[in-house]
DNA sequence: TATCTTATTGTTATCGATAACACTGGCAAG
DNA sequence: CTTGCCAGTGTTATCGATAACAATAAGATA
């Protein structure tokens, strides 16, 4: 046994228990909140751990308890504004249960997707938060034995793994298609993303498509071999092409914010005027699509609350593992604005 | 002991290495890339543990190893693409080393930042990286007992705690009052947020106003007092206050690209057109500042090589602990465009 | 041939906290 | 007065993997 005086010696809850005069055991349940201590015992641990330095090991905690104590989270990309809220959403909601976020990210790729649910698991999770419903077979599998609630963030999958948090990408593309018609559009364009990568894209995409062939349109002006993730330079580099080709386009969709900005403002240095000459609509309600000169007309997904919703599924999961998974479908809603709107008022030129 | 043909009993490397044929020991030393196990053997291992479904339990071998295998990072905000970019970077570097990056944010809020460091610490993480050089005292203190090597980032502390890879904020908003002066400007505002919270964007304020009363201008024209983070809508509603009380200001540098955008627009939406009549400068080298119309005047700071040369130092300082502590000055570079731009060519309305 | 390496595998003793259960004393109810 | 309950605390066993060391076999070297 090493000399307990030894200064190089890492501090444990036996030695917060002896220079308390207590047990280990109560050592742990003082520095625990909702155990039974008696105050003035804790009170007397608590100074003991701040006087010898003590801080908790979570690693053997998890351990011995079997609760790791976090919940795991995947998102595409970390540099989106609306993954970025949705994990805020989760962490909020997860605050109050001592719940802490585990956040990796996929970079739009199933393979990178499977790697990183692998990595999570050997930390055993209390719960996995994914985004989307597609997935390597193999992920898939691993998740179904993972024995953690799974979350399905994003989309509404047709053959869930678990619980579900989404909403219709479909809808989404089709909201934005009957809004453009609605505006007296006839020749409208897509700017999207390589579909295999991003499936919730390619939803909206599919959605759009649909609903303008059922308005009787044509729905072959696309340009969607762009590999994810879909910046403001893609959406740019992708309206001349669309231009190019289809030169007597009148309105685009695009697949995100993001991209619209970019195509909006290839547009209006080509000297097109937005939306007279062309009206533009994106994905998303991003900050740049409400502050973009004109503003852009887009789709509010309700990023913020996926992520409170997923909390409190994993939350009601945690409490009765046996309750029936739930599927939360989430409301979208259009938000019109100029770069899509019919009878211009002054103050955009 | 539990049946071992048990369904609902746990599956560890005994069950793996009795399968096999092997020790328990042999089992983690074959699923464990770079030790000295037959070939045969380790697939063999592999087999039987796939056969099982079994995951290796991190948590148990982070608590025997005394390793954890990952690097824990704070950074102000989830929802900002230079952060972004500098856990990017991170993750990057670390990727070899099989480290892994853990990730938590802190809302600008340096008091929230001590309750997530202090978390993180519990979970005993080989690396800690940070944002910035302003801390909690019992922060600083939990850093410094932490017995791991800490990167401050972002920023160069006068006293760092321990390893730094940062630039000059003061010299960012020097080069932009001097790029601004040159252009002709000799009224010049800035518009940021609560020093108290974003030191950094603070540290860009004080370099710029030293810069212009060191060239002979007036250094009154702020509007400072928002809380982070700045977002669009604050730089737009910042840049209202600053022309009503000073309606003949010439250019304007916002504390990032975000509030600089937003700034921008409500500029044009005033009528003025930019830079003609208002020159804007931001900082970040974030996407929209290139994309928009005008592209924005701004400072590339190397967010990703910021996480990069993190991830380095760290790799250094865990292969000898002993070794001086490393700081990593580096350089930012000034990104002139259109919005303060003096002879405008003909394309931009 | 004898000795020395080296590669591979096994054995034993932990790591630090917590679950589960046992125990104690005080107080309320009968 | 007795019983039962409960808050508060202690005791014991254990979670699953790995470090450290030991042992073995196969081949290399003198």
């Amino acid at each position: 046994m090493p000399d307990p005086m030894s200064e190089h010696r890492k501090i444990t809850m036996a030695d917060v228990a002896q220079l308390a005069g207590v047990s280990p055991m109560t050592v742990s349940r003082a520095l625990k909140p909702g155990t039974s201590v008696n105050a003035a015992t804790r009170e007397k641990i608590r100074a003991a751990a701040d006087q010898l330095g003590y801080v908790v090991d979570l690693t053997a905690a998890a351990f011995s308890s079997r609760r790791s104590g976090f919940v795991a989270m995947t998102i595409p990309s970390i540099n989106n504004a609306n993954f970025a809220d949705t994990a805020r959403g989760l962490t909020e909601g997860l605050q109050e249960s001592g719940l802490e976020l585990m956040l990796g990210y996929t970079d739009y790729d199933v393979a990178e997707e499977e790697r990183l649910v692998e990595a999570f698991l050997r930390r055993r999770p209390e719960a996995i938060v994914v985004t989307g419903g597609a997935h390597t077979e193999r992920c898939r599998a691993l998740l179904r034995g993972a024995a953690v609630p799974v979350v399905e963030t994003w989309d509404l999958p047709r053959f869930p793994i678990d619980r579900v948090v989404g909403f219709s990408n479909a809808e989404a593309g089709a909201r934005i298609a009957r809004h453009l018609f609605d505006q007296g559009h006839r020749r409208i364009g897509f700017i999207g993303g390589n579909g295999a990568r991003d499936t919730r894209g390619a939803d909206r995409q599919r959605g759009f498509l649909q609903a303008l062939a059922a308005l009787g349109l044509p729905d072959d002006r696309q340009v969607t071999d762009l590999d994810p993730p879909i910046t403001m330079r893609e959406g740019a580099r992708a309206l001349e092409r669309l231009l190019g080709r289809w030169p007597d386009t009148t309105a685009i969709m695009c697949v995100s914010d993001l991209s619209a900005f970019g195509a909006m403002n290839a547009a209006l240095r080509r000297g097109l005027r937005v939306p007279q000459d062309l009206a533009v609509a994106g994905f998303g309600a991003y900050d740049v699509a409400e502050h973009a000169m004109p503003e852009i007309t887009t789709i509010d997904a309700q990023a913020h609350r996926v992520g409170h919703e997923a909390a409190r599924v994993i939350l009601a999961a945690l409490a009765d593992p046996a309750a029936r998974p739930e599927t939360i479908n989430l409301e979208i809603s259009l938000l019109a604005r100029a770069s899509t709107a019919t009878d211009q008022g002054a103050g955009n030129v």
